[in-house]
DNA sequence: ACTGAAATCGCAATATATTGAGATTATGAC
DNA sequence: GTCATAATCTCAATATATTGCGATTTCAGT
């Protein structure tokens, strides 16, 4: 999972849960130019700050073993 | 997953794999002491600098939806 | 206990994220 | 097209990660 994507789940996600980047900056005390960068792809958010949002967002991070293309779906 | 966990995580991995930190260093481009504190807890590293450590393991990041503690196992 | 390698620490220098405030641009509803 | 809200941008100030070097401690093997 890239920085781009990354920044994409967390936008699908604040978008379904219907709040918009200022409250979930709030929410997650962080600024919402933080936010802005981040969902943009541009950020490269400091690991405390990323964690911060997804766990507002109901979101959590996992570590696995690379998937290699062909064991894809 | 917390920022110790992931520490743990990486540790485990570098140690499975027989790298020892100055060489996960280099091979991930960045300086030993940014991985130290990465696998102590202790660092709140940069996405990018996190992302590449990983990947230098075989290892990937994936958002999920946070699971209760009800749900596991 | 000895030894070599690995891990950790300390510190100053540098790079970069974060913040805050305000201005500008997009977007959607009516 | 107008209006209101959301999203994005700019810029300076501040906080913090990263680096490099050397020193120190820890650890595993013999």
């Amino acid at each position: 999972m890239t920085q781009q994507e990354i920044g994409n789940a967390i936008k699908e996600r604040r978008k379904k849960l219907g709040v918009n980047q200022q409250t979930l900056a709030d929410l997650a005390s962080v600024a919402v130019n933080t936010v802005v960068a981040i969902e943009r792809g541009e950020g490269n958010p400091q690991l405390a700050t990323l964690l911060t949002i997804l766990d507002t967002l109901g979101l959590q991070i996992d570590i696995n073993i690379k998937q290699l293309d062909y064991e894809k779906v």
